[in-house]
DNA sequence: GTGACTTACTATTGTTTTCATAGTAACTCA
DNA sequence: TGAGTTACTATGAAAACAATAGTAAGTCAC
């Protein structure tokens, strides 16, 4: 796949990053409170090669950062980020659809920890409130 | 990778059908009004052994019916379903994310059609009203 | 202080996917 | 009849991925 970093579509420029289920799961992990490389590694079931090339990308793109936990023996984790938090929104709007288009059997469920209320994501224009997807849009190409 | 349609996170369900970067940007192009093999080739640059890979799997997942518009010679198109209509907010929040973190330059912008405003998509909690990820959240397991 | 264990990796080696390009089938249109 | 359109399929090389084993730098139990 040709690089997207540099499309005028920033859609296309975050799949840059994020564009392949791997890096999504990790940075779900991550969200979830992973840090480690052998939590991801279980959690994930990914090869070592494979999740030290994601990390080290999702690093590089300023989505994680290494921190050193351990000077002797010598231990780094990875902490998400800003970046990385605002990643959340993304993954819960996939989740919602998982729900909606894929919800049968046992589902993991996420809940407010303060009303106890599950979570029922909805992506709405800040502008008008309105959900997106419920008006029409106009697609400005830029120049 | 793994299969991961029957896994009890829904993201990672929905990241089966729509974790790689090509089937997200045909969802985009798709939901952006395209609907034909060429048109989605053209746009994207894909090479079209990938693009009826991607198409037909999509296809078959439901986020696209095809849809025959001409007898002789026969011809078909991908049109939207409501699944992938429903893809739309997750684009647009994927977009507000590239547009926070990757919105140097030149790049291309949605505006409300009626309201003339630029979109500004926010992902909340139906429940609480809160923008996701401004509120601790509890993940509850199945069972 | 020796052996078992932990953690974060790297090396290696097949297998699978992807990519680019060319070609084909079934037409239409001039 | 010959060029053009549209939706693909075929082919081979290049790249990515996956599974497994191994390594480096320690700690801990006895």
């Amino acid at each position: 796949m040709k690089n997207l970093s540099n499309e005028p579509c920033l859609i296309a420029r975050s799949l840059a990053l994020v564009g392949d289920a791997w890096s999504m799961l990790i940075m779900r992990d991550a969200n979830a409170g992973l840090t480690r490389f052998d939590d991801f590694r279980k959690s994930l079931g990914i090869a070592p090669t494979m999740l030290t090339g994601r990390l080290s990308a999702l690093t590089e793109e300023g989505l994680l950062a290494k921190r050193r936990y351990s000077e002797r023996p010598p231990r780094d984790e990875y902490v998400l980020t800003e970046a990385g938090r605002d990643l959340l929104p993304v993954l819960f709007s996939i989740g919602a659809w998982g729900r909606k288009h894929r919800g049968g059997g046992k589902v993991t469920r996420f809940f407010d920890a303060e009303t106890g209320t599950e979570i029922d994501p909805v992506t709405i224009d800040r502008a008008t409130g309105a959900a997106v997807g419920t008006r029409p849009i106009r697609i400005a190409a830029p120049e």
